[in-house]
DNA sequence: CAAATAGTGTCTCTGAGACAGTATGAG
DNA sequence: CTCATACTGTCTCAGAGACACTATTTG
């Protein structure tokens, strides 16, 4: 192995959750060089015999201080441009988690602070790294699956409501549906939902049938993002 | 760095196209320890200060002997499972590529033999490593990507009928297309293909149309797999 | 009661699938 | 001419979007 470049091997997390009805990243903002003072991914180093997914859920677990994330974790892509990382050669193995809304993070080891920002009020502050790039295809990747996986309950709590998984597709895709034909289709899709069998109380109007994330694991026909 | 765990990265590619109506991947034999023998994923060790994508494009060209690849090529994953390889810590970032059909393969480096084999006779051989995984992977990309985007047109050349079109999904998904419907909905669908202004010669039957692959990224509405 | 939210019924239009029919070449 | 392939027209049915209407709660 020794005639081969020796690279360090790091995984970086886009964590998205919706909370006050706006799309959020959890963000660190980092304790130590490089890029010390500035918001970043929460990520962290692979161990000598750790595999990536592993390495994944145990990042998760460090920043959000939960031991048993709920929601969805896949590999998003993999980044490893000469010169990201001023410490050397750094490839970085990138994931998308997908949560609900959750008490406030812990910092990390090496985060000063970690803190859910919404992605909306972004606007041009920077990321360390390249986790501009990393999190611009987080957040495309998040909003193209829920047109045709139920992803979009992964924002939810294990029991939820029509009009609460209309919200998270509402506010990841920045558009309005409407709540009649949005609950025809999403009850009318085989899979996607499974009735509880109780229903809500205490709020205004009607009670609202709670349900569970369905079996299907791809949704037939797809939901529609435009509003032609 | 010294106090991070060692790595070594490669690229591993799973290229595809389609000849005598057949899916087929390009495979080598390895001619170097280890699984000296086995049939594998071409690919190799990324360079000191070589991109991901600079990595996979060099290994590319030099598995098919073509300068520049006329097709696609996309990430797939990354694959680093401790144990995957015996040679020590190496983390792989897949490649998926899909070509036109190209002359005979070229044999590289660290591989005794290179050829196109095709995917339903490939049973129960076993590659090397976890290239079986990998390949796997690639193979359900490729046939969900057909769906959403108009990515078949890279498995042809720059100028193709309909009906080679056509021959291109019936190959990869394993199905039978109306050719009547599926002319209306290619020639319909905004940016698929424009057409060349030309017609095919020689043939039997009624002289066919060229077209070219069109601008569009993304198909709206998508093609559809199921015959249901 | 009014207000608010949940859920249903129904209409129209688009597009998929089935398939008859027409167009244009080779032999 | 026949045969083969390219292409067009038309019918039917499923599903998306618009939106009127009914149901069930709180105040």
């Amino acid at each position: 192995m020794a005639e081969y470049p020796p690279f360090a091997v790091t995984v970086d997390l886009v964590v998205l959750t919706v909370r006050a009805d706006e799309l959020a990243v959890l963000l660190v903002r980092r304790g130590v060089p490089p890029y010390e003072g500035a918001w970043a991914l929460p990520g962290g180093f692979v161990g000598a015999d750790e595999d990536l997914p592993d390495a994944a859920v145990r990042e998760l677990a460090e920043e959000t201080g939960l031991p048993e994330p709920a929601g969805h974790l896949e590999q998003l892509g993999t980044y490893g441009r000469p010169g990201r990382d001023p410490r050397g050669r750094v490839v970085t193995v990138a994931w998308l988690a997908l949560l609900p809304d959750l008490p406030a993070p812990v910092a990390g080891t090496d985060a000063a602070a970690a803190e859910w920002v919404p992605v909306a009020g972004l606007g041009r502050r920077r990321l360390a790294f390249d986790h501009d790039r990393i999190l611009a295809d987080g957040l495309e990747r998040a909003r193209a699956k829920l047109e045709y996986t139920p992803l979009a309950t992964a924002f939810c709590p294990a029991e939820f409501t029509v009009a609460q998984l209309r919200t998270v597709y509402e506010t990841v895709w920045g558009t309005h549906l409407d709540p009649r034909n949005f609950h025809r289709k999403v009850t009318g899709t085989p899979g996607f939902v499974t009735p509880v069998g109780r229903s809500t109380e205490g709020d205004r109007g009607r009670p609202a049938q709670l349900f569970r994330r369905g079996p299907a694991t791809l949704l037939h026909p797809p939901m529609l993002r435009q509003q032609r």
